[in-house]
DNA sequence: CGACACATTGAAACACTTCAAAGCGTGTGG
DNA sequence: CCACACGCTTTGAAGTGTTTCAATGTGTCG
């Protein structure tokens, strides 16, 4: 319901002076960052792919409505991670901003100019895609076919890789979030989280705030 | 398990000669072709990505073993559609032949010469990609928020849909083709099955012979 | 400090799975 | 051509995990 497409809005600022190569690994372009508030849209379902994104900090979430109401949560993005490059004309998702998040952002016609010029940025969005691939493919493996405890602990350890936290996991999204992404309904999500605790494979200090205590318990429950 | 890649296996004959321009749609090139058994496999779980595929007639599998033995399918591919196109260097599901099939395959590094010489190729290749994901991310919702009656509906009018029978279906694999497909049991897709036919949903001269009498009422329940 | 959204917990209902057995159909050998 | 056999599919009954509904608890921000 928010704001259209990103550039079709004011910038309070622009990256390309402050951190000239911030896409750099990979793309190289100098892009413009904003702002973004909690649950405000990037981009919505149907909008035209003009843009591919960088979380800079924050997070960002890769949403779907259902036609009865529900919600789908094909992914996250979490900050240096690149999101928004999609193959077909428009965005089949919405994206959102999860929690306060900057994100740069370039025009894909700049992409598509530079890979011409340099191959390697060609091949850097390939390896993107690739990447993209894999996870969307390992998540349906995850929804198709894994027990609600096995998808909090795989949910836990990626997270926590992906954030670059060794144990000490700052979990940027709700409930809610992790149940549309997994599958799964909050009270099941807060269910199996608590026992991870009572088994002494985690510690929630808070609910935002995780401790993984038994890292290698967590990875052996998906089998 | 089975032989490597295609194309280092002996042809017994050249599409080439017998149909020129078979990848036509899109592709352009003329591609060898060969038959397959049911159950023979295509190409491995990380076979590099050599080729790409067509299936000419029959119908193939993507799967993936999980490490506790259970089996998952990612997609089907029926007569007519290009299977085998992924960004990464190797292939991270195996393809194997569901029925008696014949299939095509052209050398990726053919597309990419044609590409650079036909930008046509070039956005087909793209095109294709996006038909992929845009399938995949539909399969994801689908094992995430939909119950199993939800599940074989939406199968069956896909199914329907892609094998361009009106009304009449040749379902070309198992129950437990579909179960893994759909991330369920063979048993609840056969009482699921069951059910629909008691309901006048649809009638079953035989397991594999599947008569629509509802559409409409099967793709209401997906809501 | 109070209010509100978010998270946890409990109990009952439900959908799907599991285990087990019987039915069907297709293909082969007698 | 029929009969048997094998694999696949269907059906049944019990068990289990997840959801649903409802209430209580907790953390955070004004």
């Amino acid at each position: 319901m928010a704001a259209g497409l990103i550039q079709e809005r004011p910038h309070p600022d622009f990256a390309s002076q402050a951190r000239p190569q911030a896409f750099a690994d990979g793309i190289g372009l100098t892009p413009l960052s904003a702002p973004y508030a909690p649950n405000e849209e990037i981009y919505a379902e149907e909008d035209a792919t003009k843009c591919v994104y960088k979380v800079l900090s924050g997070a960002v979430r890769i949403t779907r409505h259902l036609s009865d109401g529900r919600r789908h949560i094909s992914a996250f993005y979490l900050p240096g991670e690149i999101f928004g490059f999609e193959p077909g004309a428009a965005h089949r998702f919405a994206a959102e901003a999860i929690a306060d998040s900057r994100i740069a952002m370039v025009r894909r016609a700049q992409i598509e100019d530079a890979a011409l010029r340099d191959p390697g940025v060609g091949r850097a969005m390939w390896d993107l895609a690739a990447q993209d691939l894999e996870r969307l493919q390992e998540h349906m493996l995850l929804l198709g076919r894994r027990s609600a405890a096995q998808r909090v602990a795989a949910f836990l350890i990626e997270l926590s890789e992906r954030l670059n936290n060794r144990d000490t996991v700052d979990v940027p999204m709700s409930r809610t979030d992790i149940a549309d992404y997994l599958g799964l309904t909050i009270e099941t999500v807060s269910r199996t989280l608590t026992q991870f605790e009572r088994d002494g494979l985690i510690e929630m200090p808070s609910a935002r705030h995780i401790f993984i205590k038994n890292r290698a318990a967590l990875e052996r429950l998906d089998s």
